[in-house]
DNA sequence: AGAAGGTGTCATGTG
DNA sequence: AACACATGACACCTT
């Protein structure tokens, strides 16, 4: 688990360079493609481009290698889970077994049992076991003040280790309880009960019980009323394993914010003693430099932080998801895959309840003006698969605040709040910011569904492979149907809207072409023109000689007594084979009827 | 408020 | 038949 946390932390230095690369790539002109200086521009980026995808590939391979290295062989399985923290009891969130079950462990009603018997409380109005907040939560808050009313709650001093007056059959006692999963369970339903008491006050109305539980398997109001009509382990099992993603740190955040009564330290302090021993506790306080920004006042507390239970939801560890998320279906929006989703063409009709699974366009839109929000719904649909509405908010809000490194980065909403000035692209040799903006919106979308999905792979990469390297990619790993989907529709729209962008580039460019022929066709008309009339001057000016010539010839002939003929009666004609003859004009026609009267000169 | 232009996306055609 | 690419049409956004 630490090592998981370690993994966080780098992970956070590696999405900071990739969340900054982006933002410097993201900056290409696309409508100056047709400027010059423009394109010496692109080019430049497109390097700069290729050289920061390389980096970025190698970041991936490192990470993949790191998480890894956390994981070792199950031979049995042959599966990959994370390596138990040392002296530590290895922890399979994903195969939860429940110490009650076994034959040696208490089980979880003679823990409850020994809990009422050691710290007598107040009977309270429900009779749920695990949503009695004074059964459970105060004893471990403080033992020395038994029966304390959630209300006091705050004033209460944290509860980090069993209380130092117990005796030691008390304190053996707390050891067993505080390792309990079903009594972890109870304290998570408890903080949602509290975050329904105290942030949904009338969450127990069936209006407000209604909304999205999409793989809740009970009845709502069951659950508030008679949990216990669920084994511990029909429970555990409905959470899938993600038991400490219900106890994030969003709900925490929620509870201080809206219920200022609560004291967050004691929230903080009691998962973080459930989660982590001291020792973990104390070396992997200072991994997360987030957590003293989300919340300031259990800063103090430096081992638990939102974040802290943040990375404790399986965020990172996507392979888990091939197993969680085979059946989980999430719009991926494109017409073909949509029609073959089947939760998509019913969405609220399964038998899941998996209306939220039926994202379309429009809901992304709407998440997308939901800033913060996107992320944790999704990461709520295929991290957990119970989340109560206000766990939703909760987590949702703890995502801006407490975020992890990921969300921060990725998360386009934040960029778009103004990502010029969060990248340092005030003085953008590009001008339309405004486009660019609405460019990386749109792109973020998608690395908002991609990194939802826990896909391995960046839209870039995505989007940008040759068809062999996408396939060998793809191919080394398994993805689920939901995961392929959205990887097929990212590169989709990807491919189609760079091929938008050639065929608008190529018909700009066949406009510019044709306004250029257009141009030379005018100047060549032109030019016709102009040798057209110095042809006509020049045929004119030829006519006038030939004239001149004729008479000239004319003047030179002379009959038998020596006298000129006259142009006006006689006329020169040649014939086909080069002769010339003296026509009389007036005989002309007669010389044409008669056939023969034509005499050489 | 509405026109104009840019862009992403989808559906469909084409090779 | 499957695939990638091209392109018209549409919606949305910005100016």
């Amino acid at each position: 688990m630490i090592e998981m946390e370690v993994m966080h932390s780098g992970h956070q230095d590696m999405e900071l360079i990739d969340i900054l690369w982006k933002q410097d790539i993201d900056l290409g002109a696309r409508r100056e493609v047709f400027d010059y200086n423009h394109r010496q521009k692109e080019h430049e980026l497109r390097r700069q481009r290729e050289l920061e995808e390389e980096k970025r590939q190698h970041l991936v391979r490192e990470r993949e290698k790191a998480l890894l290295a956390q994981l070792q062989l199950d031979e049995e399985t042959g599966e990959y889970i994370p390596r138990p923290p040392a002296g530590a009891p290895l922890e399979d969130t994903q195969n939860v077994n429940f110490p009650g079950e076994t034959d040696d462990a208490m089980s979880f009603d003679e823990c409850l049992q020994l809990l009422a018997d050691t710290f007598p409380v107040e009977e309270t109005e429900t009779a749920s076991v695990c949503l009695d907040t004074a059964a459970v939560s105060a004893p471990m808050m403080s033992p020395e003040q038994p029966g304390l009313p959630p209300a006091a709650l705050s004033t209460g001093p944290p509860l980090a280790t069993p209380p130092e007056r117990m005796s030691p059959d008390l304190e053996q006692a707390w050891m067993e309880l505080l390792s309990l999963p079903e009594l972890q369970q109870c304290l998570s339903m408890q903080m949602e009960d509290t975050l329904e008491t105290t942030t949904y006050p009338l969450s127990n109305s069936p209006e407000v019980q209604n909304p999205n539980y999409p793989f809740y398997p009970m009845n709502a109001t069951d659950r508030l009323t008679n949990p216990l009509n669920v084994s511990p382990a029909q429970f555990m099992n409905t959470f899938d394993g993600s038991l400490p993603s219900l106890v994030s740190p969003d709900s925490l955040h929620q509870v201080k914010e809206n219920s200022p009564q609560l004291n967050a330290k004691f929230n903080a302090e009691i998962f973080c003693d459930m989660f982590y021993p001291n020792d973990v506790l104390d070396e992997s306080g200072g991994l997360e430099g987030n957590g003293s920004n989300a919340m300031p006042d259990i800063s103090n507390k430096p081992p638990f932080t939102p974040v802290d239970l943040y990375s404790l939801s399986p965020d990172d560890a996507f392979d888990r998801e091939k197993t969680n998320l085979t059946a989980e279906r999430p719009d991926s929006d494109s017409g073909i895959s949509s029609n073959t989703s089947p939760n998509a063409s019913s969405p609220g009709k399964s038998s899941h309840g998996d209306e939220s699974f039926g994202f379309s366009d429009s809901d992304m839109e709407e998440m997308d003006d939901n800033p913060g929000s996107v992320e944790s719904d999704y990461s709520d649909m295929f991290s957990l698969n119970f989340q109560p509405d206000h766990l939703h908010q909760a987590i949702s809000l703890s995502a801006r605040i407490g975020q992890p490194q990921q969300q921060q980065e990725k998360n386009p909403k934040e960029h778009k709040t103004d990502p010029d000035e969060e990248s340092g692209h005030n003085s953008s040799p590009f001008a339309k910011d405004k486009q660019k903006k609405r460019s990386e919106k749109r792109l973020s979308r998608d690395e908002q569904r991609a990194k939802a999905l826990k896909i391995p792979f960046t839209v870039d990469m995505i989007i940008n492979l040759p068809v062999d390297d996408f396939n060998e990619m793809m191919s080394k790993h398994q993805l689920n149907e939901a995961q392929l989907a959205l990887v097929r529709d990212i590169r989709r729209r990807g491919k189609n809207k760079v091929a938008a962008q050639n065929c608008r580039k190529r018909k700009m460019e066949n406009i510019v072409g044709l306004e250029s022929n257009l141009d030379s066709l005018k100047e060549e008309k032109e030019r016709l023109l102009g040798e057209k009339s110095q042809n006509a001057t020049s045929l004119k000016e030829m006519k006038k000689q030939l004239n001149s010539l004729y008479l000239e010839v004319f003047s030179t002939l002379r009959d038998e007594k020596g006298s000129s003929y006259s142009p006006s009666d006689y006329s020169l004609q040649q014939s086909t084979d080069g002769s010339v003859f003296l026509v009389p004009r007036v005989k002309k026609t007669f010389l044409k009827s008669e056939d023969n009267l034509l005499s050489p000169l």
